[in-house]
DNA sequence: TATTGTTATACTCTATAACTATA
DNA sequence: TATAGTTATAGAGTATAACAATA
């Protein structure tokens, strides 16, 4: 999924003039609209790092549990094990990660950050902080909790778990 | 963007024993997750009708307003012209969709539902709407009503058009 | 036999740019 | 000159499958 860095054209959510019938009732519509929005932004005010949504969750997630195995790092972010290979080695090419070999299982890396990399998420971590700040401006502190305890909700019912659970 | 239409390890937006650290509390996570789960019950609930979300986004659009350009249509999804063609292609193909010749511009095309794509927007409504319903279930409807109105204020704010305009 | 990380390969989506036929 | 639709091409992202090393 390529998206436009910086679109000739800006995203506008609502064209005017245009009507969006059923569209402009369904959840997953506003949701789309809002993460593509969300991305666009995110892309523009990371791009000096060269960090992309994928990248710097990636980042955090490594950062927060060390010693984790490229495997469970590619289930936490629900992408194949070859994916997470590629997350790993763009990471690894900008300084921020580095495989350590694991004493318990030859095959396996224990995942962590180099001392620039725990740098480097910091300063992310602010601006990823501002540009989240910058999108979510237009709601009370108090919605910004809500909004996101309901898509909490949301994601977790979700059908996946509960339906594989119960043999959909 | 590929998806595992039926992934072999169902998503998990929260694995368990592991530390998400700051992306628990970032907005733009939580909306990441829910598209995620969204996109994923869509595709699977639609596959019979061969519908994907941008493709129901075009069909309604141009339901709703009959003789637009694809030009016109490629601005209000957001895409580039050479993806609405595809888009459009891919409509044609299923005979949902037609391009009338334009009177007043013989470059133009005007799009348009055949009959039979008018009773499949029928069907393939009930089913998204079906779809929406079964993902917000965990919200109330006063609930649901809340979130669309918050992602749309986020999504309008977005700093897109206005920060263009503003000159960014 | 199963698992870890890797590689090879292919497919989807979507962008840019060049082209044609009109305007 | 500019615009509408099309086509060719390329790139990002990500999946599947096969592989060697290890469990």
């Amino acid at each position: 999924m390529k998206r436009k860095a910086t679109p000739a054209e800006p995203f506008q959510p609502h064209v005017p003039g245009i009507e969006y019938g059923i569209l402009e009732g369904l959840l997953g519509f506003a949701v789309r609209r809002a993460q593509l929005v969300l991305y666009d932004d995110f892309m523009r005010a990371l791009a000096p790092w060269q960090i992309t949504p994928p990248r710097f969750s990636a980042l955090v997630i490594i950062s927060e549990n060390p010693g984790l195995k490229l495997t469970e790092l590619a289930k936490i972010l629900a992408v194949a094990r070859s994916g997470a290979v590629v997350l790993v080695d763009a990471l690894s090419e900008l300084g921020y990660v580095l495989r350590r070999d694991s004493v318990s299982d030859r095959r396996a890396f224990q995942l962590a950050l180099t001392a620039k990399g725990r740098r480097a998420l910091q300063a992310i971590s602010r601006e990823v902080q501002a540009h989240d700040r910058r999108i979510s401006s237009m709601l009370s502190k108090q919605e910004q909790v809500q909004l996101r305890a309901m898509l909490r909700r949301m994601a977790g019912v979700s059908g996946r778990a509960a339906a594989r659970a119960s043999g959909e």
